[in-house]
DNA sequence: CAATTGTTTTTTATAATTTAATACTATGAT
DNA sequence: ATCATAGTATTAAATTATAAAAAACAATTG
């Protein structure tokens, strides 16, 4: 076989549903309204159509299609599992890098991955060249990929790439007007550290969702597709390393709430060079936990 | 036929070089060593020794392989000649977009695109979910993608982003030690500046090169993957839009010269407040120069 | 003649296939 | 025996081939 006929199947009970809707007797609409409503091109109606017309759900002669009778479940195609998710490949993908550690320079076998992830060939190579963008992994001389991977190298980059576009969102959230809703926000972020503040001993895991939500509002100001991508990626790296480095945690956690309010104490004040200085503190603080946790997990 | 043997033949005829450095009888090393002289897996360099002993160029039996005579022109395999330097693919993709000025949300036909450029479907698709990364194309529903093009949103941005990327550029500059190629580099572009400066009557189309050569000198100083990949692609596009907009070109490029010397100097000073603020002077008047040839281009 | 259907062409997604790489096992020289 | 090397088997990657879907085109009918 050459492609799956999932579009078929899927707009083939579609068009049930639709005729469900139909009273027996009545006309059925032309091909490029039924297009439309499956989603398909014509080409996949017509095959619908066709089948139809054999089961005897509907009589067909050139534009004169009729409903013959109710369709039933037996009437239904079946739909092969979806089974493999594959928008959030990337999320499942670092996930795994992260979580079974492969370290840097592993060469990436795209059957391998195919079967782990259980997403098409050709789909984990054009995921991959995606990836290659963001120099995470980089095509091998002969053939297949490797993964450049957290190295120091990788970590340290990428904090200070970070630190540059989270920066400049500080920036310009300094400059948002009074209505922009990351004033309302950030006031809400606000109350939500305090709380958290209160009860760090036995709420201290908490604040890393806290820490996600932050830095997202801050750099919900910036609307830039460029940053958005990369802030994705970042978020996710930052993110896992975090929920692994379990040293001082509480400790960290309690330090970076206070750091937290810096910012927005400042930002709030509208006082961008303060707000600017609170938040390249508390970047600093983020490489240094990010790169201790990479120490860490080599001796491990 | 599957896939293609390019690497064989490549090999075959590396080896064949090789044994043109031995004499006639002389016994020819192991497999392993073979394969790293042509750089390909031993199971190719057993394919060569075959056609080899085949041909009566050597004698193979186990470890004992032997020089039976000299290799001449006639031993030699075709290699189908490249045609495709499908490495280039990125330059050779937006100049496409640009010089036949491709709208936005245009479908892009892979079918298409592999005829135009010589290069096969696959890697087609492999680089346009790359440039999927950079927001200049996207999925669509039905399959295959679309140019999401230089749109006035893009060109924003784009120039956005640049600007962030460029200031931090310029700031770790201002910081780096006597000792950096940076500084050589600069002096060497100042000199060429104030050259084009002196002839800009003339020579005003001279200063396209300079630009690339004076920002690409600014970022060398930035050791940042990311920043690195999206410079190819930012510099690419800033370059291509200068090269057509004509209109005021010299005024614009003399302009530009002075606004590069002011970013000089103040490095030069050491003086990073003043270096960034001509940086950011200069990087407006680009933004402006930008939008101003998409919006002639669109009246066009 | 506008809307719709019938037919053909083109394109896309995916499997099939050949080449190449790698992993594993066996053998021979020191 | 041990190490380097060769022989063999397994697995993966690149590329072609092809069914499914889309799109373009031509014909038809109310």
């Amino acid at each position: 076989m050459a492609r799956s006929d999932i579009r078929y199947r899927n707009a083939y009970n579609r068009l049930l549903d639709y005729c469900e809707t139909l009273s027996v007797g009545a006309a059925i609409p032309a091909e490029t309204m039924l297009s439309e409503i499956a989603d398909v091109s014509r080409t996949v109606v017509r095959r619908c159509l066709s089948r139809m017309e054999e089961r005897g759900l509907i009589s067909w002669k050139g534009r004169e299609k009729c409903l013959l009778r109710e369709p039933d479940d037996a009437d239904r195609l079946e739909i092969a599992e979806p089974g493999a998710p594959s928008d959030d490949l990337e999320q499942r993908f670092l996930d795994w890098i992260l979580r079974f550690d492969v370290p840097a320079d592993t060469p990436l076998s795209v059957a391998d991955l195919s079967r782990t992830f259980g997403v098409p060939q050709h789909e984990i190579k054009e995921f991959l060249a995606g990836l290659s963008r963001f120099g995470l992994v980089a095509r091998r001389q002969k053939g297949g990929w490797m993964l450049r991977g957290f190295t120091m190298d990788f970590a340290v980059e990428l904090s200070d790439f970070r630190s540059v576009l989270e920066i400049n969102a500080v920036n310009q959230a300094a400059e948002a007007p009074v209505g922009h809703p990351v004033w309302a926000r950030l006031s809400e972020l606000r109350r939500l550290h305090i709380a958290l503040r209160q009860s760090i001993e036995t709420d201290y895991h908490e604040f890393s969702k806290l820490d996600e939500a932050f830095h997202a509002a801050i750099n919900s100001v910036v609307k830039n597709r460029f940053v958005e991508e990369f802030q994705k990626v970042i978020s996710l790296i930052f993110h896992y390393h975090y929920m692994w480095d379990k040293t001082d945690e509480k400790t960290r956690n309690a330090a970076a709430i206070d750091e937290h309010l810096a910012i927005i104490d400042a930002l709030e004040r509208r006082d961008a060079a303060a707000a600017c200085d609170a938040a390249s503190r508390h970047l600093r603080t983020s490489k240094t936990t990010l790169l201790s946790s990479l120490r860490h997990h080599e001796l491990a």
